[in-house]
DNA sequence: GTCTATAGTCGGATAGAC
DNA sequence: GTCTATCCGACTATAGAC
C-alpha cells in the first residue's frame, strides 16, 4: 500500500511524504499524551496534515493505527535492547554459570536500562503508552509483552537464578528480579511524583548519575552481601 | 445538596438511596477501568440507575465527578495510611534519631504498604486512576499529591535520612527512598507484566508473603550492610 | 430533587470525485 | 492514492415539566 517507487507519480494535490510513517510518529506522541480515547482522528489529521481518510486507508481505522504504533515502539526498543539481551545470552551459554559473572552482567543490564529508559526523555512518549497498557491492558499489551517484556524478563531471570544459585523455577528468583527493576522503573512510571518531590523539571546529568549509582549500590548490597548462598 | 433527612420525602419516581455516594462508587470503578475519556456519563447513569442529569446536578459535570472520586480515594487511603505516618512521626520526635529505630520503622512502613497496596486487590480500582495520573497528570494529581503522596514521601525521607545519617537535604536520600518504594510499587504498577510472567491470576497468600520477605530482605541488605556510614 | 427530551457538538467511518 | 463532503451514532450538557 505505501508508495514503492522512488519518485511520487502524479500528485494532484499537496501531500505528505510518507503518510504511513508520519501518522505513526504523530500517534506515538498523541496517544501517549492524551491516551487512545483522548486522541481523535481529527487531531491526528491536523497535526500531520495528512487527510482524515488516510487513517482508514493505511490502518483500517484508529485502532489499527494504535497497534501500528505499538509495533513501532517494540521495534524502537529492540533496536538497543535486543542486542544487549543477545550479548548476555551468548555469554551465559559460554562455560558454567558463575555468580560473579552474572552479577556483573546484571549490573551492565541495569545500567543499560537506566541510561536508555530513564535517561532519555524522548522515552517519555511511548512510555506513557506502555504504562497505561500495564494498568489497562488491551491488544497492544501482548505486542509489548511478546516484543520485549518477555525476552527482557527471561534474561533477567536467568541472571538472577545464577546469582542466587537457585533452581530453575524458584519463584523467589522472579520476585527478586522484579524488585530490582522496580528500582529503575519507578523513576519513569512515577515520574510526576518524583519530579514534584525533587523539584525537578527533568532529569539532569547529575540526577541520572546518582540514580545509577544508588541502584547499582543497592544491587551489590542485595546480591553480594553475606548470608547469600541460600 | 444530598438528602439530609432520614426518610426521603415525597418521591414521585423511583430513585437511588444516595446518588452522590453511588455515583462516586461507580466512578471509582469505571474511571479506573476505562479511564476518564473512556467512561461516558451514560455508562455511569446506567450502572448506578441514577438519572443522567444527576451528574450535572451533584457534581457539575463528568469532570467534577472525577475530582470527587479523587477526593474519595485520598480519604480512603488516608484512613489507614495517615495513622501510620502520624505514629512514625510521633516516634521520630521522641529522643535523638537512631539508625536502628528508623530502620525498624522503615520496615514496618514497607510491610504496611505491601499489605495494603499490593495485598488488597480492591486496590486495583483506584490504583489504576493513580497510575494514569502519574503518567498523564491532571488536576486530580494535585489532589493525590497533597493528599497522601507528599506526606508519605516526607515521612519516608525522614526515615532514610536517619538511617543513612545524612544531612537534611542530601539528594541521595530521596533517590534511595524512591528505589525502596519502587520495589513495592512495581507489583501493582506493572501488574499485567508480573501476572503474565508469574502465570498468576492474582496474588495469593504465598505470593504476598514472598514479596514481603524479599523486599524486607533487600531493605536490610541495602541499609544494614557494611560500608554504610558514609 | 428527579426526570424526559433534546440541543449542540464531536466522534469514527465512508462514498465517491479526482 | 488523495481529498471533500457527509453520514450517523455517541457524547456532554441543559431546559423545563413534574
Amino acid at each position: 500500500m505505501p508508495p514503492s517507487s522512488l519518485y511520487p507519480k502524479t500528485r494532484t494535490r499537496h501531500s505528505v511524504a510518507d503518510p504511513r510513517q508520519t501518522l505513526i510518529e504523530a500517534g506515538l506522541d498523541l496517544f501517549a499524551r492524551y491516551s487512545f480515547e483522548g486522541t481523535s482522528t481529527r487531531m491526528l489529521a491536523e497535526r500531520t496534515k495528512v487527510n482524515l481518510a488516510a487513517i482508514q486507508y493505511y490502518f483500517g481505522g484508529k485502532a489499527g493505527l494504535y497497534l501500528a504504533v505499538a509495533d513501532h515502539i517494540v521495534e524502537h526498543v529492540n533496536r538497543y535492547l535486543a542486542p544487549k539481551l543477545a550479548e548476555i545470552q551468548e555469554i551465559l551459554k559460554q562455560g558454567p554459570s558463575s555468580k560473579q559473572r552474572s552479577l556483573r552482567l546484571l549490573c551492565e543490564l541495569v545500567e543499560h536500562v537506566v541510561a536508555r529508559f530513564v535517561g532519555i526523555s524522548e522515552t517519555d512518549k511511548w512510555l506513557g503508552i506502555l504504562v497505561r497498557e500495564q494498568s489497562l491492558p488491551t491488544e497492544a499489551f501482548d505486542i509489548f509483552f511478546k516484543g520485549f517484556l518477555e525476552p527482557f524478563y527471561e534474561t533477567l531471570f536467568a541472571l538472577v537464578t545464577d546469582i542466587q544459585g537457585s533452581g530453575p523455577d524458584d519463584p523467589e528468583v522472579k520476585i527478586r528480579a522484579f524488585t530490582i527493576m522496580g528500582q529503575v522503573f519507578i523513576f519513569r512510571m512515577s515520574l510526576a511524583a518524583v519530579k514534584q518531590t525533587l523539584n525537578l523539571k527533568d532529569y539532569g546529568q547529575k540526577d541520572l548519575e546518582m540514580i545509577r549509582s544508588v541502584i547499582l549500590d543497592n544491587v551489590q548490597a542485595i546480591f553480594a552481601g553475606p548470608g547469600q548462598d541460600l
